[in-house]
DNA sequence: ACCCAGGGTGACG
DNA sequence: CGTCACCATGGG
């Protein structure tokens, strides 16, 4: 993963990178903190507000140091991972090309497990353009002040402070009847549930111990487990991706069992990123229903 | 008024 | 094990 630091200016630039379309990735329904501001893209991660701005076809990001590109965001947007040889693993299935021709550049990021435990609390039964607005709203109320160019930004909340909230003020957030699950579940990890500890888990165990939060399903563990703890198989089974499996790949099974197993079978051991362009390309052009 | 949204829980068989 | 009503909220 090549680049160039410009110190003064805070400024990194990605050097020859391909398979990386800010679009694509920040707005296919992994992430919630990030907008589009006029001709770039501005997110919160990691108690830091940062700007997406290409450049020639090459990527830049500010305002950011060569260190904290290398601590923080190198991982945030899995620059490690060779998105080209990925592709190549996939070739042999014609839908998985489609999606993947459509939603080129799409990467999988590796976001803050608090954070996105919370944040698929909150996305059961609900919209995007929703699950968006209560995470802002979370934020403003419970999160630490950023400043960044003179303008105010809020972080994700930490553990604590969502804890120790009343759940009446998170439900005001429109969190609704989510509210109480946020509580608890930031109550279990303030009272030592060790996320981080997950990754050194077998996925199975892993996503079991996940569900034992109150308002953690499975399809929500997996959302944690692929989008924040690296766990590469795991393949949430949202309303989408149970249309592309069932309408697109012709699976009629009926248990959930047998629908793991020809996941598995179909798209092996990263079937979490086959999973990630399947579920873009479906629900932008509403396929499968 | 009704349905849906990146579902989950609890109750019941 | 499977099924099912119910769950806040806002937009279509």
């Amino acid at each position: 993963m090549a680049y160039s630091a410009d110190f003064f200016n805070r400024t990194v630039q990605l050097k020859n990178v391909e398979h990386f379309d800010p679009e694509m990735t920040l707005f296919c329904g992994q992430a919630f903190r990030w907008e589009r501001v006029n001709g770039l893209y501005r997110g919160i991660a990691h108690g830091r507000v940062l700007e997406l701005f290409m450049d020639g076809g090459e990527v830049r990001m500010a305002p950011v140091t060569a260190a904290e590109f290398n601590a923080v965001w190198k991982r945030y947007f899995d620059l490690d991972r060779d998105y080209g040889a990925l592709k190549r693993d996939f070739e042999g299935d014609p839908v998985l090309v489609q999606g993947m021709e459509y939603a080129g550049g799409m990467r999988v990021l590796n976001q803050e497990p608090f954070e996105t435990l919370v944040s698929f609390i909150i996305s059961a039964n609900n919209n995007v353009k929703r699950i968006t607005g209560i995470i802002r709203k979370l934020s403003a109320r419970f999160g630490e002040r950023i400043n960044h160019n003179g303008c105010e930004y809020f972080a994700f909340p930490k553990p604590a402070a969502l804890a120790n909230a009343d759940a009446a003020d998170l439900a005001a957030c429109g969190a609704g009847y989510r509210a109480a699950y946020i509580k608890e579940a930031a109550a279990a990890v303030c009272g030592g549930f060790d996320l981080e500890g997950l990754k050194d888990m077998p996925y199975e165990e892993a996503k079991k111990s996940l569900m034992t939060i109150k308002g953690v399903g499975g399809k929500v563990a997996d959302c944690i487990l692929l989008y924040a703890l690296g766990f590469e198989e795991a393949f949430p089974l949202d309303v989408w991706m149970k249309r592309v499996v069932y309408n697109l790949y012709g699976f009629c099974g009926k248990s959930e069992k047998d629908l793991r197993a020809f996941i598995r079978e179909k798209f092996g051991p990263k079937a979490g990123l086959a999973q990630q362009y399947l579920f873009h390309y479906a629900r932008m052009n509403r396929l499968g229903i």
